[in-house]
RNA sequence: GGCCGGUUGGCAGAGUGGCUAUGCAGAGGACUGCAAAUCCUUUCACAUCGAUUCGAAUUCGGUACCGGCCUCCA
């Protein structure tokens, strides 16, 4: 059994209304929530924008924890069958990265799936308890294709085997989209398909893709499986009960979750099935989103090049609502690096580590859940608690040291932003600075003794022209490199 | 064409029927040889038209404009 009645209120995109998660939860208690997110594939390196979309997923299965349930964090890995182009006329992307990196599929595949766990790691995004390889759930997903054809929802055309979307009544339910309406032919490949929106479940070794690398045999032929039929497929073998939330980004929506939908409606007839959808929307870069295809990517392991402390990305994904299209520029981001920066150098040095669970007193208790957790279960308002925290960290004279450090921590169970560690000042240890250079610091230090102020400025100067810049503290020149 | 969403101060971005969001920038001040950093104080807002209301940036309706998805995409 959970220990509160706190629940957490999320927007389902299938009801179009927010919904608690206490109705999708399973278990004797109603305590688990299996949870599925759609994760990468791994023909690339994910970028920030995808990034976006897997800190909705952390934040959202931390904040499940928080509230005492006990999550079954499910995602898959895509390692086959995601095409480059629309439903028929492309190829595998893992096959176009080979080719592109004279590899094999599997070198590349497990070459992305470690950056990708580098990168998830850099913003502390914490691992899904099960990552899941659609190319290790080929029989599964056999088996479901099969379970699709007895109950007469497929059909088998020369590319492969496919799934009758007609035969499902509310097909569209989830984007809403009126298929009639739709400019069908334009950009969806009819072929000779039944309908446009039909999709492939197994796609046959033949034409432009007939001599891929992958290839596992069915009753049907030698091919891959489709795009969808993997997380209908595993989404079933590791969330048994049935999945309570389906996250994923919102160009899903109308094509991947809907036909995922439609797989499961076919083979299990409802009895097993998704009770709740949750999608979040696009970063965008000036006019267009951050994409792969458009080769303007920035990954977290960039960021330090560029001055900027990757968890201010996170900082400033947690300053916007996962379901509005967040803008996305370095300006951006170095403004949410000064705050990150200035945050964690107050937290760091005026408060201490208390663990999250000791008890506060009823006040702080209740200041604590208004401010924090209560904008924070009501459909994920982060900008709000992100708020509290501010103003906490500003008028710390207010709390007891201890109180205060009990809040920031409970907040760090959610936020992640590693405010009680030291920030490293990016002080520069001497050996690294060029001999030219120490020695206009040292003679910047003569000056200064000598009271030659001008001397001074103008050297200070200088070495801001040579990328250097020089403050005075207490104890001495301080030393930086200067970053973009 | 269909579906979804948006329009808040210089920028970003929350929000509630009557009460300071918050951050960055700006202004003033403290500190500093001067800067930087830090701290304090502070200006500036709710697309437009109509309706409901004692009262609406917040509810409802119209208009205009913007964006996303419908095609690989998180």
């Amino acid at each position: 059994m959970r220990n509160t009645n706190l629940d957490l209120l999320l927007y389902d995109t299938l009801t179009r209304r927010k919904r608690s998660v206490g109705t999708v939860s399973f278990g004797g208690g109603s305590d688990i929530i299996n949870y599925y997110s759609c994760g990468p594939t791994v023909y690339h390196y994910a970028h920030l924008g995808n990034m976006r979309a897997y800190l909705f997923n952390d934040i959202l299965v931390r904040v499940l924890r928080v509230i005492d349930y006990k999550v079954n964090y499910v995602m898959n890995i895509t390692d086959v069958g995601h095409l480059t182009d629309d439903g028929d006329d492309g190829e595998d992307k893992l096959e176009v990265g080979a080719n592109r990196e004279n590899r094999t599929v599997l070198e590349v595949s497990e070459m992305y799936t470690e950056a990708f766990k580098e990168d998830i790691d850099i913003l502390n995004i914490a691992s899904p308890d099960i990552m899941c390889k659609a190319t290790d759930n080929i029989a599964e997903q056999l088996s479901m294709i099969k379970t699709l054809e007895k109950k007469g929802y497929t059909y088998v055309i020369s590319s492969g085997v496919y799934f009758d979307t007609s035969k499902i009544e509310d097909y569209t339910a989830l984007s809403g989209v009126k298929l009639e309406e739709q400019m069908d032919g334009k950009r969806v490949s009819v072929l000779d398909k039944k309908t446009a929106s039909d999709f492939c479940l197994w796609r046959f070794n033949e034409g432009i893709t007939s001599n891929r690398s992958m290839s596992w045999s069915s009753p049907w032929g030698n091919g891959v499986p489709g795009w969808h039929i993997e997380c209908s497929a595993m989404g079933h073998k590791y969330c048994k009960e049935g999945i309570s939330i389906h996250t994923g980004g919102e160009d899903h929506i109308a094509v991947h979750h809907t036909n995922e939908r439609a797989q499961n409606i076919g083979c299990y007839g409802g009895d097993w099935g998704v009770k709740m959808w949750v999608h979040n929307a696009h970063m965008m870069m000036g006019e267009k989103k951050m994409s792969k295809s458009s080769g303007d990517i920035i990954r977290p392991s960039d960021l330090d090049e560029l001055g900027i402390h990757p968890l201010s990305f996170r900082l400033l994904t947690l300053q916007s609502h996962y379901r509005k299209q967040m803008k996305f520029s370095i300006e951006l981001l170095k403004v949410a690096d000064k705050l990150y920066k200035k945050l964690r150098h107050k937290i760091s040095t005026e408060l201490e580590f208390y663990p999250s669970k000791l008890k506060l007193d009823l006040d702080h208790e209740d200041i604590y859940k208004e401010r924090f957790l209560e904008p924070i279960l009501s459909d994920l308002n982060t900008a709000k608690g992100l708020s509290f925290l501010i103003e906490l960290s500003k008028n710390l004279d207010r709390y007891s040291k201890k109180t205060a450090s009990i809040i920031v921590s409970r907040i760090e169970e959610i936020f992640q932003l590693d405010l009680f560690k030291i920030i490293d000042d990016n002080d520069l240890n001497l050996s690294s600075i060029p001999i030219d250079v120490l020695k206009l610091i040292d003679s910047r230090k003569v000056a200064k003794e000598n009271g030659d102020y001008k001397e001074a400025d103008v050297i200070r100067n200088r070495l801001s022209l040579l990328g250097y810049k020089i403050t005075d503290t207490s104890s001495g020149q301080k030393v930086q490199k200067i970053t973009i």
